[in-house]
This record gives C-alpha cells, sequence and structure tokens, in this order.
RNA sequence: GGAGAGAUGCUCGAGUGGCUGAAGAGGCACGCCUGGAAAGCGUGUAAACGACUAAAUCGUUUCGCGGGUUCGAAUCCCGCUUUCUCCGCCA
C-alpha cells in the first residue's frame, strides 16, 4: 500500500497519478487525511495519559516502601480514574488506525511517470520485438492437436482427475516441462539469482503481504480448513520472506529465483482464450524476484527485462515487449513490461512473462526495510518477473517448430531435454 | 495425534510484581594505544508511533502473539502460535 507520508505530504501529485491508472482517489484519501488527524490527536492525549499514570504508579510503590499507606491509597484511585478516559482515546486511536488501514489497501499503487495513458491491452505500448514470425504451411496444427497427435498432454485425463485447466503430461510432453524447469532455473543461477524451492500453500498474512488480499481473494484457491492459500506464483511466499525484515544495504539488491507449480481460479474465461494452454488453473513457472533501493530499482528492472529477452531469444521465439498503459497494469505496479511470443498456429501473441517494479508499495506492507548509509531504516523496493511461465512457452514452442518430421526441440534446450525432435 | 519442556535485544544468556528497554558475555562499529596489527582500554550498538517540518530532545508502546488481574507485569492467570524431547503414525 501506499505510505501514509506520500498521501499526506503530496496529496495532488497521488491523486494525479492514481488517475493514471483510472482511480479516483479524491474521496478516500480525504477520509484517511481525516483519520490520521484523529488518530494521532488521540494518540497525542493517550500518551499523555499514560504518562502520568506511569509517574503516579512509581509514586505508589515509592510510598508503600516509606509506608505512607494513605497517601499512596490516595494516588491509587487517582490512578483508576485517570485510566477510565484511556479506554475512550484507545478506542478512538485503535479505530482509525484499523479503518484508515481498510482504506489504505483499497488504493492502487501510483504509476511510474513513463507509464503510458490508457484503458485497455489495446493502448499498451510496443518497446520492442525480436526473432522472426516463421511461416506456417496453410495445415499447421494449433497445439492442442500436436499435443494429441504426439501424445504429450491429455486435457480430457486432466478433467477426469480433477477438473477443466489441470492438464496431465506425458512422455515427453512431461520431459519438456523439467526441461524448461532446469534451463531456466540454471540460467537465472547464472545471472547470480540464489535458487529458492518454497512453499505452495502460504497463511493470509503472506497473501496480504504481496497484495493478493484483499484486492485478488477470489483469484486464489482457498483451504478454508487451515485458512491457507495455494499460490497463484512463487512471487508470494519468496517476497514474504523478507516481511518484518531489515536489510543491510550493502546486501541490496537481493536476487532470487524459485520454481513453483502455480494455482489460479481464473472465474469467468471461456473461449479461445482457455484453449489448450492458453489459460490453467495449475502450471509451472519460474520467477525471479529483486529487493532493492530506490535509488537502483529501476536499473534492476532494466536487467530483468533484458534477461527475460534473453530467455525468449535462447528458445528461438518471436517475441515483443509491451510497456503497459495504465489501465492494463495489476493493482500493486508502478512500472510493468509484458512480454509476448507469437503463437504461429493459432497466429496471436501470448503473453508469457510479466516483469514489474512495485517501488515500495509491497514493501510497506511487507515492511521490508533496509539500513542506509547513515543507518536510517528505509522502505525497500520490490520487482517481480516471470522467467519464465511454461504453458503458453510450449504453446509456441510447439507450433512454431512443428515440421512434417516431427517437433523440433530449440539448441539450448536438447542438453535439458534430452532429445532435439517430438516424433 | 498424545505427554513434557521452552520462546527475552544481532547472538548467547540473567531476570518470579515496582526507575528493567532490560544484568553479564560475545559479535559488530567508532575512538585511544601501535611503525602496522593483535591484545588492552574507552564509547556506542532495536523498532514503531506521537510531540514537530528536520536534527537534537522528550513521551508512548513492544521481552513469541492476543486477552485478563493489578496503582504498577518480561515476571501472575487464560487462549493461541511455534520450537525442542519422548511416544504413536507416515512419504
Amino acid at each position: 500500500m501506499l505510505t501514509l507520508k506520500a498521501i499526506t505530504e503530496n496529496t495532488e501529485e497521488v491523486l494525479r497519478k492514481l488517475a493514471v491508472k483510472h482511480f479516483d482517489g479524491k474521496e478516500i484519501i480525504g477520509k484517511i487525511i481525516e483519520l490520521d488527524v484523529q488518530r494521532r490527536t488521540s494518540q497525542s492525549a493517550l500518551d499523555a495519559n499514560l504518562a502520568t499514570i506511569n509517574t503516579l504508579s512509581r509514586s505508589v510503590g515509592q510510598l508503600m516502601k516509606e509506608g505512607k499507606k494513605e497517601e499512596a491509597e490516595a494516588l491509587r484511585t487517582q490512578v483508576t480514574e485517570t485510566k477510565e478516559n484511556n479506554k475512550y482515546l484507545e478506542a478512538s486511536m485503535k479505530g482509525a488506525e484499523e479503518e484508515m488501514q481498510n482504506l489504505l489497501v483499497l488504493i492502487p499503487n501510483t504509476p511510474h511517470e513513463s507509464v503510458p495513458e490508457g484503458r485497455h491491452a489495446e493502448d499498451n505500448v510496443t518497446e520492442r520485438t525480436g526473432g522472426s514470425i516463421p511461416e506456417l504451411p496453410e495445415d499447421a496444427l494449433p497445439h492442442w492437436d500436436l499435443a494429441k497427435k504426439y501424445d504429450l498432454i491429455d486435457f480430457e485425463m486432466g478433467v477426469k482427475i480433477t477438473g477443466a485447466g489441470f492438464p496431465v503430461y506425458k512422455g515427453k510432453g512431461a520431459r519438456l516441462q523439467r526441461a524448461l524447469i532446469n534451463f531456466f532455473l540454471d540460467c537465472a543461477r547464472e545471472q547470480g539469482y540464489l535458487e529458492i524451492e518454497p512453499p505452495y500453500m502460504v497463511n493470509a498474512a503472506s497473501g496480504y503481504g504481496t497484495g493478493q488480499l484483499p484486492d485478488k481473494e477470489g483469484q486464489m484457491y482457498h483451504d478454508t480448513v487451515d485458512d491457507y492459500y495455494l499460490i497463484p506464483t512463487a512471487e508470494v511466499p519468496v517476497t514474504n520472506i523478507y516481511r518484518d525484515v531489515i536489510l543491510d544495504e550493502k546486501d541490496l539488491p537481493v536476487k532470487n529465483t524459485a520454481y513453483s507449480a502455480c494455482f489460479r481460479r481464473e472465474a469467468g474465461s471461456y473461449g479461445k482464450d482457455v484453449r489448450g494452454l492458453n489459460r490453467l488453473h495449475q502450471f509451472n513457472k519460474v520467477e525471479i524476484v529483486r529487493i532493492d533501493t530506490p535509488e537502483h530499482s529501476y536499473k534492476s528492472l532494466e536487467e530483468m527485462v533484458n534477461y527475460v529477452q534473453s530467455l525468449v531469444d535462447k528458445l528461438e521465439l518471436p517475441w515483443r515487449i509491451l510497456r503497459l498503459c495504465g489501465g492494463d497494469m495489476s493493482f500493486t505496479s508502478a512500472l510493468t513490461f509484458d512480454f509476448e511470443v507469437f503463437s504461429a498456429a493459432q497466429k496471436r501473441w501470448l503473453e508469457v512473462s510479466s516483469v514489474s517494479n512495485f517501488e515500495s508499495y509491497q514493501a510497506n506492507r511487507l515492511k521490508c526495510r533496509y539500513r542506509d548509509a547513515n543507518r536510517k531504516t528505509q522502505l525497500c523496493h520490490t520487482l517481480n518477473g516471470s522467467a519464465l511461465a511454461l504453458p503458453r512457452i510450449v504453446a509456441a514452442l510447439l507450433e512454431n517448430n512443428q515440421t512434417p518430421e516431427g517437433i523440433r526441440i530449440p539448441k539450448a534446450l536438447i542438453p535439458y531435454t534430452g532429445f532435439d525432435i517430438i516424433d
């Protein structure tokens, strides 16, 4: 969430930036500022009261020691009376605090200055493109047909075992999953990312920490017996490692990578968008996460974008990078670049990665701070990106590399698959 | 799942109702000493919020978390979480 400081000190700027995300924050921010005043007034009064009580209580002890019973008794009643007022002040302070918190989490992150205007996906700006789109024959097959032809993925079996969106990978289809995961993890490690294997379920506190709660409650699978959530991305458990942590500036940027299965309910999508591997309830993904200083975080973001680009290049896929417009950005992000690869038989671009700088928005909720050169604690900036999500990469690989002999595996991947063609 | 024992600052560890935000030790930082270093000596070493815009200062809160008792709680009571040991079960 946004810091109270930013809201109270730069109100106009915050409102202007929120407008880029098409969020009208005027009313809610006015209310927050009001509550902040109430909170501070109550706290000042309460603190003064508590100070009196502390002083008096010490005197009671002193008087008791000296045997001055009656005087002690008198002070005692005085304290009891003073305490009466505390209940009211405390309720006022805590009430304001809580109400303020509830409002703060409803405000999205402010976008970076470079975020383009726009409401929809069509308004995103293409940053750059790479690779070449293959010329496929007329009878080229979409990946769901290829998956069936070569017996790589069984969607119907997944329906039988669980439900729609839970595919079963078989044979070379399964091995391709394993190969891609290992390939992505090795590449990240070579770039200095520490590999993490996190839990796939998190508690509510972690969900709040990264902003999935309360905003996207319905997108996560929720185990109500133990109140755990299945992770929609490894970002959640990995970033929460740094919840309530004060890092040393010399240890920044922190660079972590993690593979995990990801679980998303994705309610209400139908048609070609969800056909085959295009959208699933369970899928594999390797994530990269960084914690950095405010001064360096955009440099980090650039490095991450370049890194993801190197991955799609190694996989020889045609790609493009989009700078998301205000309306298409996520709630918590300040600047996001989406990576899309072209799936040549479906003839459409598929999003395979989203790389974002959250600035201090997540860190504020996480209380993830660092000690700067002056030994002062400051909020970190958090960043993350997919590197990469597997299903749509597989879709593009299958479709783009189909030949009459079979499906060719890109050279960089062959050491990981152990085969160079699917036939 | 059953029984027992714990949870104190960066770490170890003392502390069973009253100037205890917390002894002592270690670590770390700075200073003195030294040709340089070690040793030695000295000083410092939590966070959040408020007073106030910042520094200094002062106040409040925090000894796993949440309640309660009390004039006063790290210390007493209740609930929860969690760690360890033993038993059971299990990949």
